[in-house]
Parts: C-alpha cells; structure tokens; sequence
DNA sequence: CCACTAAATGAATGCCATTCATTTAGACCC
DNA sequence: GGGTCTAAATGAATGGCATTCATTTAGTGG
C-alpha cells in the first residue's frame, strides 16, 4: 500500500479550479459575481472565514485572478455593504405617515447591518460616492424628511444622528446576554447590578430591542416636533 | 571597504533588545506597562501600527514574551480599552443636575473613543467582568440615573440607548469632511444635494458636533421626562 | 538540595493580502 | 491576414502577521 512512485494520485481530484493559464475565452469573473459569492461565503462562514483565498475558492478561480476586478478587499467589502443597503427598507415614506416611515426604515436599517457588523467602520468613513445604492437610500430618506416638513438645514444633521445610533445598536444585538453580568464584583456595584436585575423586557424579546425602542422613540418625537 | 569575512559588524548597534536567553533577575513585563505601552504606541502608529511584535519592539522585548502577560492581541486591545475608560467624565453625576451629567459624560465618552474607534468592536460585545473600570464607570452612571429618580426597570436601557448612539457617533468624528459629496450622481439626488448644501452647522465646529448634539438633547430631553 | 513554576529568548508555523511574470484571447487597425 | 494592444486568467513569490514551542534561567517552597 505505498505510494511513493509515479502515478501522482491527485488527492482532491478535480475539487477546486482547473483552468489552463491565460485569458478564457469568456470572462469568468465581473463585479455582480464577486459581490454575490463574497455575500454567501460570509453568511456560510463568517466573517472570519471571509479571506481573498477562500472568495476565490468559491468562485473557482486563483486569487490573484480577483484583482483584476476589485483592488482589495476593503473593495470586495464596500461592494457588500452598497449591495446590502438595498435590502433597507425605504418605502414607507412614500406611503405612511413620517413617524412610521423612520421607524421602519430604522429598525430594517439595524437588522440588516446587525449581521455585519464588520463593514460599519467600512460604511461610517465611506464617501457616498463609491456606494450608489447607499446614495439613493439617501436620497429617499432624505426627500420622506422633505415632504414632512422637516426644516432643510437640520435635516443631514438628524439623519447622521439616527444613523449613528442606528449602527451604535447594530453592535448591541450581537452582544452576549451576559454581558452586564458583573460577576465577583457585584457588591462594589450595587446600583448597576440592582439595575441589571430589575430590567424589563416589556414584551421585547431582547434587551437590545428595548433599548432600540427607547432611544428611537426619543429621536422620533423630538425631530417629529421639529417640522413645520 | 569589502565587509565580507569577520567582524561581523552589527548593522544597528545596540538599537534592539539584548537580553540573555532565561528568566531575567527581575520580571520585565507587567500588564500595567503593556498597557501604557500599548497606549503610546498606538499613539504614535495608529491601530494600522500597532502589532505584537511593534508592541514587543518598544518594551524592548521578544514578541514572544508578550505571551506571558495577555493570552492575544485582543487581550491588550480590552486592556487599552478598560484604561482609556477611566477618562471618561463621570464626576458630575456627584455634582450637577441630572441633564447636566448626561451631557458632560456623553460628550467626553464620545470624545475618548472619537479616537480609538477600533475599539469598538470590541467593547460592545465585552462582558463587563473582563473590565473593571468600565463597571465602574456603569456604576456611577446608573447611580447617577437612580439618584435622579428615574425608573429602575429602564436604567440600563436608557443608559444602552445613549452608549449606543455614543458609539456611532464616534464614527461619525473620523468620517472624512467631503463624505456626503454627491459627486457626478448630484443630478439624480436632487432632494439629499440640496439638504447637504444647505446643512447649517449652528455654530459647532464639525457636523458630526451638531448630529451628535442634536440626538443628545433628543434623548435627555425625553428620558428627562420619564423620571418621577 | 531539589523540584516546580514563572519569565525570558529565538526559531518555527501557518495564514493572509497582495504583487509579478507569464500566458492566452479577442479587438482593432493596416 | 498579420501585428499590436489590452484584458483576464494562472501560479509562484513576498513580506507581514499572530501565535506556539522548545529551551534556558531565576527564584521559591518543601
């Protein structure tokens, strides 16, 4: 049973790419393509599973053959977020009330990004122009915050604000339920563990949804008061 | 001038560690001086800068040493994290009205991590055991709430609301100035340009300033109105 | 005095993003 | 139809990174 000789016994025999070398004749890669494997192989694996080898893997091609179409990852990454931001619902300002409208595109809005956190620091720094779709969610909100009313000076001002907490929060639902646990150190916190322990969930089903709610409502009714 | 046999000429004299292979007379590393280590350096390279072997580098150190203080790199980011904590303005919840503390504790909370963003990722899912000054500064902060009478079933919401728009917030410090540039799309963003354009920075410095303000007030305004 | 543990070194390991030289396919031009 | 140019693939480096391991040495407790 020794397998020393000739004979070379591929081990995975045609389990990833055989291409010979040069141009196909037929494009294999575009930026769609790229975009939609890098969205599965993240929901498959992580984003610590997310690497340019393991991107090029599931797209059955060397990866340096990526960069001729993106030209790094944090590329790979910004074509994920703009594609992701489709998925925030914006619709509601052009059929309901302006209260309704933020509270559904906010609560879409943290959803979506709650299961990426890892782009926000791509997202929170990323000039509107490399992301088109994000762009037009701009666009829509911004024109729903119009329509109610909403003096223009203010009305950037109010969407950065939600949107700081809308991605503050993103980062709260992925949190242990532990996490305020204070453990050995509970008697030299007495305020905080007492407060801890008396939290209610008031039909939510997670401490961060409450959260969520509190701190949207604020923002809600005090920038409903703004408008004309 | 031929350097080629003997004298084998060290290129950077004594410019690194030299220390004999052992365990030193006296321990050289402490989490402490990691810690504050770890601080500056980050200080003077950025996170793009800061690896355990840059780390090592200034303790005068190998990497490998590092390893018997922290068990990972994420372990001294916690460490920097629960440190830079103890310079948030937490002090006049002893000292002034309710509103007033919120807004000195918010500001300087944001103010702090405007400038160590990628620790963020990391504080928001870390178990407050792992860090006592940050338990401490919960303790205050909730103590703070109780004393001015608002409802203990809704402490720790409020105060996760306010940290998490705290957290987005510090993003939105760093974002570069030209983020909401349109660019060559301005033509079919008609609604979000103009709102760019006409955004009144009321007298702050930053628009991250008048968002970050503007939510603020939002929240203690309405959370003010919750305590009995 | 001896065993044990703690704290250092230095050499390896394996992974990762990215680059480069090379090959090939088609498009355009003469 | 031949020649040149560009684009898109391969595969082999490269350099950096966090982390691990074997080894050495210094105190400490029985």
């Amino acid at each position: 049973m020794s397998a020393s000789t000739s004979a070379p016994a591929d081990p995975h025999p045609d389990a990833t790419p055989r291409r010979r070398v040069g141009r196909p004749a037929a494009a294999v890669l575009d930026q769609d393509g790229i975009t939609a494997a890098a969205l599965q192989l993240i929901g498959k694996s992580g984003y610590d599973g997310f690497t340019m080898a393991a991107l090029a893997r599931t797209l059955n091609v060397a990866p340096s053959a990526l960069y001729n179409h993106v030209s790094s990852k944090r590329d790979v990454l910004v074509l994920v977020q703009d594609h992701l931001t489709s998925f925030v619902e914006v619709s509601a300002f052009d059929a309901e009330p302006w209260d309704q409208a933020v509270r559904s595109w906010a609560w879409s809005y943290r959803d979506v990004f709650s299961k990426h956190t890892p782009l926000i620091p791509v997202i929170a720094v990323l000039p509107v122009t490399d992301a088109p779709k994000t762009l037009a969610m701009y666009e829509a909100v911004s024109a729903g915050f119009s329509r109610a009313g909403f003096p223009q000076q203010r009305i950037v001002s109010a969407i950065v604000a939600l949107e700081s907490f809308i991605f503050g929060s993103a980062y709260d639902v992925t949190a242990p339920a532990d996490i305020f646990d204070s453990g050995s150190m509970a008697e030299s916190t007495p305020n905080f563990t007492a407060a801890v322990k008396q939290q209610d969930l008031e039909g939510y089903e997670k401490p961060a949804d409450v959260a969520f709610n509190l701190g949207l409502e604020a923002m809600i009714a005090r920038f409903g008061a703004l408008r004309a």
